[in-house]
DNA sequence: CTGCTATACTTGCGTGCGCAACCATAGCTT
DNA sequence: AAGCTATGGTTGCGCACGCAAGTATAGCAG
């Protein structure tokens, strides 16, 4: 119970400094970013993050369309979930729903022209929201650092679904 | 629309690779993370990650009690959230709540010793989750470059709460 | 063709959360 | 002291989510 402020490196039942603030920093910056993002994309176009993401990667899909497991990947959502968010969006116009020919059992949602034009007018408030809440204030240096450290933490198997390598927010 | 897939410094409507590598990969690394550190939680000592949060900086505060603001805002929740979740450690006898002697509207929450023994038992699970899945992953060089980040991102006046220089998940 | 298991999605249900409205008390103003 | 506003906390309400069970189809074994 012994406060031991200045560590260096790591005792056994508490976190240096140094390991604090990297851990603790991730928290509440994760916290702190994804709700001003989905405030600004909410007060400017009338659209939830999840749906912003949604839009994105069927933009980015070849066919603009998707299959429903593989969007629930993309975007980290429960399958059942995905199916809620598709029947909001489905009922809003921003997607349509579509049976997949070669296997009746699976369902595309395809962007539509309403859809996309949602994400044309949404893209510019989420991309400077990125930029000036968390890019800008990195170096190049630190951006690939960052991104360094993220391909260590994730599984490996934890791969973000075919358009990764393209996909911009 | 068309794909420009290396582009060094940023176009006006899209990201970089090492733009997109910083931030999704942060969402995703949290994503994993939290979940997977909550699932630890619960499937050894029976204890929702909010939870431990909570016993955590009480832990640490002086007196072992705490303000229900200062909770809130220490564990990223809002009142109404806190005060629910402080119902459901009052009923599980984690904690107890106490009357604010120099405030009548206010209230502490206090750990009981059940909740501090609760968390002695849940720290060790956590502590090792945390290092195993993130830490241990990252160099002191990087824990430190990704500290700097959070610093940089975190708007100024968003302080962890008083006991913030030294806990120890 | 008849099962039998696996897969793709959906639905029922419970949970945890935030927002806004709501007391109760504090603390200033006159 | 009376009134006014600010603050701390709780409650009503609705929402988005995950889990587990359900439905429909695929695809293989016999």
């Amino acid at each position: 119970m012994a406060t031991a402020p200045s560590r260096p490196s790591a005792p056994a039942d508490s976190l240096s400094d140094r390991e604090l603030r990297a851990w603790r920093g991730m928290l509440r910056a994760h916290a702190s970013l994804t709700k001003a993002l989905d405030a600004d994309l909410e007060a400017e176009h009338d659209l939830p993050l999840s749906s912003y993401e949604v839009l994105l990667h069927l933009a980015h899909a070849d066919g603009e369309h998707m299959r429903m497991s593989d969007l629930a990947d993309s975007i980290i959502l429960s399958r059942s979930g995905l199916t809620r968010l598709v029947d909001r969006m489905e009922r809003e116009g921003l997607l349509a729903r579509e049976s997949c020919p070669s296997d009746a059992r699976g369902s595309f949602a395809r962007l539509t022209d309403s859809g996309r034009a949602k994400l044309d007018a949404a893209r510019r408030t989420h991309l400077s929201g990125v930029r000036e809440r968390f890019l800008d204030r990195l170096t190049p240096d630190e951006q690939d650092a960052l991104g360094d450290c993220w391909d260590r933490v994730l599984p490996a198997g934890h791969d973000a679904g075919p358009a990764c390598g393209s996909l911009d927010p």
